[in-house]
DNA sequence: GCAAAAGTGTTGTCGGTACACCCATGC
DNA sequence: GCATGGGTGTACCGACAACACTTTTGC
């Protein structure tokens, strides 16, 4: 079967939760057809490389991140997806915590934090693969401790349950929430608390070292 | 970024349950370099193809299988998965009843149904295709009804039963589990009994016209 | 009559949910 | 002193697991 142009690239959902939403890193492009337009990162993988090295380098080299949640989410390959080549991509989510600082290349221009759930207008199949990425976030957090990525190393069960909140889009009693991370092990106290805040102060907890990963879905 | 002769693939993981256990379709490869070795189905993405219908058309093409489930898995990408060509395979899960009939192409040696956790030595990465749809399959059993694909239309819930307990490796009280299946509505009674066979007869079910899939994860 | 699978109910445990008040601090 | 989030316990309910015997047929 002869097949052309074919390219296989990678792209990427990259999310957070700060200030009480869930939000995704767009970059901006510079060049036709979609000048002006956000996108989710992304970008053709090597000859050599895998899609899984492609997806770091790319995150990498399009926001700076490294070290960081990534996984695998489905191939998209219609074949108008890319109006300048045929190009399937396999879609990744990755997930940081809000502190995460952005950096781009002078590739594009800008780049930045946008509302997942209402993202500007999108190039490519973009609306599309951000849609997925949001479907698949919560349906992971509720059966595996992937939050743990977009926390900073010691938090409070507050802001843990808040993370819960904005993902799931629904409140959670903070008995219930509190019972239930603590006796599933998820977290751990690290016996410090937070005050400076106008409130009680709040004890911090980690995640435990142990990675639970109960139905992670990748090879 | 160059990509030189970079081919995109799709294979097809198709399961069956049949005598007490998981088997999976394999074709005996005619050329080299793994001429006499088995291996999963599939094939090259056509030029103006999404993934999803190369995969049906492959299904058809190579095993003579129609309207079967099919679900897109994971990409596989190691630079080496092929040694003639650099070749990106997205694999695929299908399920059939085992009663499905196979013909295959002048193009291969043969094809069968093998022991899905003892198969034979498989060409390129296909132990780790393999691998990885079993335990999607696995996962998946428990909070699907995909079981519907691998029984025939009407079907007694010992057989049902019999299909999970293949799946998972595992065996099921009778009693709880005719009252989860029956509870989950996910079968209902056709009203007859298949007799003849040398026990008491068993009244067969179908499953219920609503496909419910509730955490399925295709786009 | 015997082998073989079908069919059937009760009980205990556990996890999940609902629910409201006091606490410690910053200002 | 008041506003703000932190922190805590009980009671109910439904889902699930454990468990053994009778029934109907073919041979």
């Amino acid at each position: 079967m002869k097949q052309g142009d074919l390219g296989v690239a990678v792209d990427l959902v990259v999310f957070t939760v700060d200030e009480g939403e869930l939000r995704v890193v767009l970059i901006r492009m510079k060049r036709a057809p979609f000048a002006g337009r956000w996108a989710i990162p992304g970008g053709r993988i090597g000859e050599d490389e895998t899609v899984e090295a492609a997806a770091e380098r790319e995150l990498r080299e399009k926001t700076s991140l490294t070290d960081v949640y990534l996984e695998q989410l489905y191939t998209f390959s219609e074949p108008g997806r890319d109006p300048q080549a045929r190009c399937v991509s396999v879609a990744h989510m990755a997930l940081v915590p809000p502190t995460a600082t952005l950096r781009t290349t002078d590739k594009y221009d800008g780049i930045g934090w946008f509302p997942a759930l209402r993202p500007p207008p999108l190039a490519f199949d973009h609306k599309r693969i951000l849609a997925y990425a949001v479907r698949r976030l919560r349906d992971k957090l509720a059966y595996s401790n992937v939050a743990y990525s977009l926390l900073p190393r010691a938090f409070s069960l507050g802001e843990l349950q808040r993370v819960y909140e904005v993902i799931l889009d629904e409140k959670l009693d903070p008995r219930n929430f509190q019972r239930r991370v603590l006796q599933l092990g998820m977290v751990e106290a690290t016996g410090e608390v937070r005050s400076g805040e106008r409130h009680r102060p709040a004890r911090l907890y980690r995640f435990h070292a142990r990675r639970l990963e109960p139905l992670a879905v990748r090879p």
